[in-house]
DNA sequence: AGCACGCCGACT
DNA sequence: GTCGGCGTGCTC
């Protein structure tokens, strides 16, 4: 027998191993195997193929199956080559992301002294060189020695030589040992001796004069009584109020025994009663929703902030489960997850699985099982999507034109909304898309009827949406003190009004493409980073220069590296500069700042929100940060003193992300009862972006974009597919990437571009170029590209010279 | 990805 | 003259 495996590595193939007779019988689609992979590496594979005939080549075996049940089936596989299809992948990339650490084997190599050398290792003193003795002699008392020990023992990095020296001596032998991460997480339950089972009376009799202990049996045939089957530790001491020592005690007796079991997710979806009716215009929505489903499976819900759309989710989730099918509800990657994961749970009486990147790698693993066995709900963000369902029956992607739904960096580059859909048509499950600001595409989508659609108009209690005014910056005549941060004086008293009132002020700076750099003001010179094209930026709390896209970092200089001119100063408008001088503006006002600089850590967030929520502070001056998740009841005021910068990109899709940005922020202001207001400043204040904001007519925003979007052959009326060439020769860049362009060219025509430099061309030291490529929807063109990009990556790979040459494929990139 | 093999510059 | 740098090819 031998079977084809999977490793999860950016390897084309899979792999062939044998069998031997004694784990035949284990063998099985979707389990584990430990396997060597080359020389010593031992990998964890998954098996996806089983053959029985005989072959005559000679396979490596396959060393050990690791579980007992599958970790994924078929239908899992199939998922995971159609992202590695559609992405551009391996399949092994989608293995090593679907799977939590603790399931993939690492192997170390571990050092021994052999044994004959143990004794006469003071003789070869003189024979030996010093590091050769120094090893061995470490390996006299450590038995065992890991490469970076030998590392830490000769105090230098290049041990290779010393190594090879003592091998081929004799002296040490190599093994390759696999770590084995726990695979399931195990509970103690407690059972009563069966002896006394029967007759629980002699158990009672035997603890007579201890009042805890008796309580502790008392508690544990109460709890039997009620039915609750593994009786846990925890439990029992809660119950009957006693403690660890009661329990060790009633064990020494004999009278419980423990007993280690793997632990069970059996715990159901339990809907807390406190969750607060449905309002009229949610039970319409739902309603409207039911009627969508029957003709389509993905249905758009449109619904403004504060409409309760999180509420309506719950009804469908509540729906499923009486089917007894699971629910992923799928939420963007944010700093601020927390408060919208924090707001569900308390929809729910029982455990919610909740799934993102802060969480440790053993609830991952626990996470992964529960819902394996069944889970009726997981919360997560966009890896969740990649958890083994057995019985999906709902996908809610929350945010739906959230960009972090897009994986850019590393591969497996996926696009888990887009992903959600297709998974949801291969296993037949609905798919609800919520949002305020819908993408283009969805909107697409509903406009040429693939998705259904349903609007929630209705403010929670009857809010009135925010006003909207726009400041023209071009006739604002502001002072210097004014200038400096970019408040004009409609700003100001905006300010001023909305405090005065006792409410809250919120300002939004996007600090991207606008940060604070260091400039000669005699020449002009400005300090970039060396390695990246990229200006530095200045960072106060360090007092120093940072670029970032490396991190690198660089103390100011004096003077002008250029010119010699004493005079470099810091331009540009951050957060951080904007919050310092409003203290000028406002003296008696607290006022804090959220970005990703202060909300680095999980407590001072939790901080400066709390201290928002509760009006210790005023004003908050924030990044994109503050327009995500986050519901305050007192704000009156959010600004964007320079909303143009939202435009500024060089990139498509920059309409709709100031679109959607300022549509968020804008959500901000205005909760209980008062009305908000948004205040917008810019210098073109003509521009569409702004006129469909005042206007409140996102239809025709929405029109005007997607006429835009299909006279350039943009999507959604194309699929676009970025190509990243990256090295450290300029020119050798530009001609691999020129010559993509001349292979392309005869297929995709005007619908491919000349290799053209990103936003920023230059990073870490490597030279980058993009060629994007705009396949036509409904044709094969999809497939055309795929197997004509295949190709030409092996070619170019097989050049000599050319070996680590990197080539990125990005589907749908942002 | 990781690792061994193999061919060219600065050094005990 | 060697050491050790990275570029290249291969892994059942």
């Amino acid at each position: 027998m031998w079977v084809d495996i999977l490793l999860p590595l950016p390897v084309e193939n899979t792999y062939s191993y044998e069998v031997p007779e004694s784990l035949e019988e284990q063998v099985a689609f979707g389990k584990r195997v430990e396997v060597q992979f080359g020389k010593k590496k031992l990998y964890t594979g998954l098996i996806i193929a089983i053959h029985t005939d005989s072959l005559e080549k000679k396979l490596k075996p396959v060393r050990e199956v690791l579980d007992s049940n599958p970790v994924i089936n078929p239908e899992h596989l199939r998922f995971w080559k159609w992202i590695a299809w559609y992405y551009c992948c391996f399949e092994g990339d989608v293995m090593n992301a679907a799977l939590p650490a603790p399931l993939k084997i690492d192997s170390e190599t571990l050092f021994t002294l052999n044994k004959d050398y143990e004794e006469e290792l003071d003789e070869k003193v003189d024979v030996l060189s010093d590091e050769s003795f120094l090893i061995s002699e470490a390996l006299s008392f450590q038995n065992e020695l890991r490469w970076e020990d030998i590392q830490d023992i000769l105090q230098k990095n290049n041990i290779k030589k010393h190594i090879n020296d003592l091998l081929s001596d004799n002296i040490i032998a190599v093994k390759e040992k696999a770590i084995h991460k726990k695979r399931h997480d195990r509970e103690k339950n407690l059972i009563m001796k069966k002896s006394l089972q029967k007759n629980p009376q002699q158990a009672f009799d035997k603890v007579t004069r201890s009042s805890k202990q008796t309580r502790a049996l008392l508690a544990y045939q109460a709890l039997k009584k009620e039915g609750i089957h593994p009786i846990q530790r925890k439990d029992l001491i809660q119950k009957s109020d006693t403690d660890t020592g009661t329990i060790r005690a009633l064990i020494k007796k004999e009278i419980l025994e423990e007993e280690t079991v793997e632990k069970q997710f059996g715990a159901d979806l339990v809907f807390s009663n406190s969750v607060p009716k449905l309002s009229d215009f949610q039970e319409k929505a739902i309603d409207a929703m039911r009627a969508q489903f029957s003709q389509s499976q993905v249905v758009l819900l449109e619904g403004v902030t504060g409409s309760g759309k999180t509420r309506v989710y719950l009804e469908w989730i509540r729906e499923i489960h009486k089917e007894g099918k699971q629910t992923l509800l799928m939420i963007p990657e944010i700093a601020l997850t927390t408060q919208i994961i924090f707001r569900l749970e308390q929809m729910f009486d029982s455990d919610v699985i909740v799934y993102h990147s802060k969480i440790s790698e053993k609830t991952r693993m626990e996470a992964y099982y529960h819902v394996q066995q069944g889970a009726p709900l997981v919360i997560g963000t966009r890896s969740s999507l990649l958890l083994p369902f057995q019985n999906l029956g709902l996908i809610i992607v929350d945010e739906e034109h959230d960009r972090s739904y897009k994986q850019s960096n590393p591969a497996p580059r996926y696009q888990a909304r887009d992903a959600a859909i297709y998974l949801a048509y291969q296993v037949e499950a609905k798919v609800v898309l919520g949002t305020a600001t819908p993408s283009i595409e969805s909107w697409d989508n509903v406009l040429n009827k693939k998705y259904g659609y349903v609007q929630m108009t209705q403010r929670f209690g009857n809010l009135e949406l925010p006003s909207l005014q726009i400041v023209d910056l071009k006739k604002m005549v502001m002072n210097a003190r004014q200038k400096e941060i970019n408040i004009s004086p409609i700003l100001e008293q905006a300010i001023h009004d909305t405090l005065d009132e006792g409410r809250q002020v919120m300002i939004f700076q996007n600090r991207r493409g606008f940060a604070p750099v260091m400039n000669c003001n005699n020449c002009g010179y400005i300090e970039k980073c060396e390695s990246c094209d990229v200006s530095m930026t200045y960072h106060k709390f360090s007092n120093k220069l940072q670029c970032h896209y490396c991190r690198k970092e660089k103390a100011l200089p004096p003077k002008c590296p250029n010119c010699g001119h004493w005079g470099m100063e810091i331009y540009g408008l951050g957060t951080e500069k904007i919050e310092e001088h409003l203290k000028d503006f406002f003296p008696d006002i607290e006022i804090d700042r959220l970005d990703y600089d202060t909300a680095a850590g999980k407590r001072r967030l939790e901080k400066i929100l709390q201290r928002f929520t509760t009006m210790e502070t005023q004003i908050l001056v924030g990044t994109q940060m503050i327009s995500k998740g986050l519901d305050f009841d007192n704000v009156g005021l959010v600004a964007i003193p320079a909303a143009d910068q939202l435009l500024g990109f060089p990139n498509f899709r920059s309409n709709e992300w100031a679109f959607q940005m300022l549509k968020q922020v804008s959500g901000r202001a205005g909760r209980k009862g008062k009305q908000g207001k948004v205040l917008i400043q810019t210098y073109d204040p003509k521009h569409d972006v702004y006129k469909s904001l005042i206007s409140g007519d996102d239809i025709t925003f929405y029109k005007k974009e997607l006429v835009e979007r299909k006279a350039f052959f943009y999507p959604p009326f194309t699929r676009m597919v970025k190509v990243t060439f990256r090295n450290k020769d300029k020119k050798k860049n530009y001609t691999v990437a020129n010559e993509l362009y001349r292979f392309l060219e005869p297929d995709f025509k005007e619908r491919i571009s000349l290799p053209v430099p990103p936003l920023v061309s230059y990073v870490r030291n490597y030279h980058l170029l993009d060629v994007f490529i705009k396949l036509q929807k409904g044709s094969d063109e999809g497939n055309l590209f795929r197997k004509r990009i295949q190709f030409f990556l092996k070619e170019v790979k097989g050049r000599p010279g050319y070996s680590n040459f990197r080539i990125i494929v990005d589907a749908d990139p942002v």
